[in-house]
Formats: structure tokens, sequence, C-alpha cells
DNA sequence: TCCTTGTTTAGACATCTGTCTAGGCAGAGA
DNA sequence: TCTCTGCCTAGACAGATGTCTAAACAAGGA
């Protein structure tokens, strides 16, 4: 279950938007991890994840939480999976879930343009 | 063209995920920006205006950069100037685009788990 | 072995999204 | 005023996405 093909943070992933104006490739990676991240739904589930102190959540909680079915939780879990936000481990009859910090922090640093040149007409 | 109807940056906005659990509104907030970022054309888009020297690009210069017809560039511009990540004036025949690192530099500390605690099983 | 519970997969369906062509508006120059 | 250029809007359309129900799979317990 845990996916282990996710080794490569692609280079451009750690320069921020205000530096090279970024590749073809590096945006189509780049904009998977966004697009995972565009939906409510999982960015609650992400911060539900990422606020629990031990680090890890049961999906079971996580369905509680919202007023969708079992298998839509499941269906945007898969998707953060699979952007690589996140991985999970099946353990007896539950399932855990926990964030994976590199790719948020790679996304976050692109996105970080404190320092940037202030535009002068705003 | 300029919007101004963009002051407020939703108070949850600044907390990084590991805090405290996002609310419905400030997820459904927040996931309008990541998804316009989820787009490889509109991050690209993004990067030519951020890492712009002077701060501000033609609208022709980034048509140019892209295979794509005008009004599909237009769209995405659209898209990136509601989610309230870019601004545009026109300026004579031309209309120019610059970032508003305020939107970005939220979404960028959003997605700061540098610090958090790293699972364990991982 | 069978039943129960937790979770995922499969498939259907309405809605959203990215792209295009056609056409319109704004400003500059003849 | 006319025309040209730059850019946007409107509308169409194929493909992607979010949600559901039904069904399957996995583990534990009687």
């Amino acid at each position: 279950m845990s996916r282990q093909e996710l080794p490569v943070l692609d280079a451009a992933c750690c320069a921020p938007l205000t530096g090279e104006a970024l590749s073809d490739e590096s945006a189509a990676e780049l904009a998977k991890g966004f697009k995972a991240l565009g939906d409510p739904v999982r960015l609650r589930l992400l911060s539900l994840i990422a606020s629990r102190k031990g680090g890890e959540v049961c999906v079971c909680e996580l369905t509680d939480a919202f007023t969708l079915t079992g298998p839509t939780i499941s269906h945007h879990l898969r998707v953060l999976r699979e952007a690589g936000l996140i991985d999970c481990q099946r353990r007896g009859t539950w399932v855990y879930y926990w964030i994976l910090p590199a790719k948020l922090a790679a996304l976050s640093q692109l996105l970080d343009v404190s320092g940037a040149a202030a535009p002068a007409s705003v």
C-alpha cells in the first residue's frame, strides 16, 4: 500500500516562482500537487491529518468529519496519495494515513515570494 | 480592470496545516487558490509573471510563450485574477499583468510544515 | 466457516474545465 | 472617421472530476 515510487522531487520544485521561469515538465509535475490541493474536501482531509498530534489518523475518523460517503472520502484520499502528499498503511482492520512533508515543503517553497520585488503599480 | 474587492485574506490563511484543523469556509477559500494553481499552463503563466524583473508582463509576451490561442491564455489569466493571485491594467493598447504576493504568501505558509512532527512510520 | 465491520474498487451520471472559433471592444495611427 | 492591432467575451464541445450506489476485499470474532 505504501508507494515507494516517489523518490524524485523534481529539481525545479525547490526554487521559488520569482526565480527562473518554470519548464513545461516542472510545471506539469507541480500542477499535479496543487490540483490535488484544489478541492475543499481534500484540503480539510489534509488538514485533519497534518494537525493530528500523533501524525496519523484512521480513515474512520476522517469519514466521520464529513457528510460524504465512505467511497467519496476514499477517492479523495487516493488523489492525495497519488499526488505524493500522504501515505497510508493498514493495521489490522483499520487504515492509517499520514502526511509526507517533503512534497508539501516543495510546493510551499515554490510559492514563497517573500523578498521578491514589489510591483510598482500596486 | 483592477479588482479592489479582495482586501480580505481569511484569518486562517496564515496558519500552517499542522496547526488547528481548517474550517469548512477556510478550506473552501484556500482551495480556490490551489485550484487556480493546479493547471500547468496557469503555473507557467504565474511563473513567467513572477520571474519577470520589472514585475510586469504584457499579455502579448505571455501568449507568445505558448502554442495555445489568445482566448485560452486570456481564460487562464482570468482564473488567476479571480483567485487573487495576479492583477492587471491596460496601458494604451497593451495589458500588463503582475503578481499579488499576499495571496501567494498565504498559500505558501499554509503548506509550510517545516518543524512539524515527523510521522513514526515512514 | 460464516458473519460483521472497515475500507476500497467499479461503474454511472451530472457538473465542471480547458480548449477552440467567431465576434466584439478599446486604443493608436492614417 | 476608418482601419489595424491587441485583448477579451460568448458559446460550443470533448474530456475530466466529484459524487453516489452496489459490490468486492480484508481482518477479526463467534
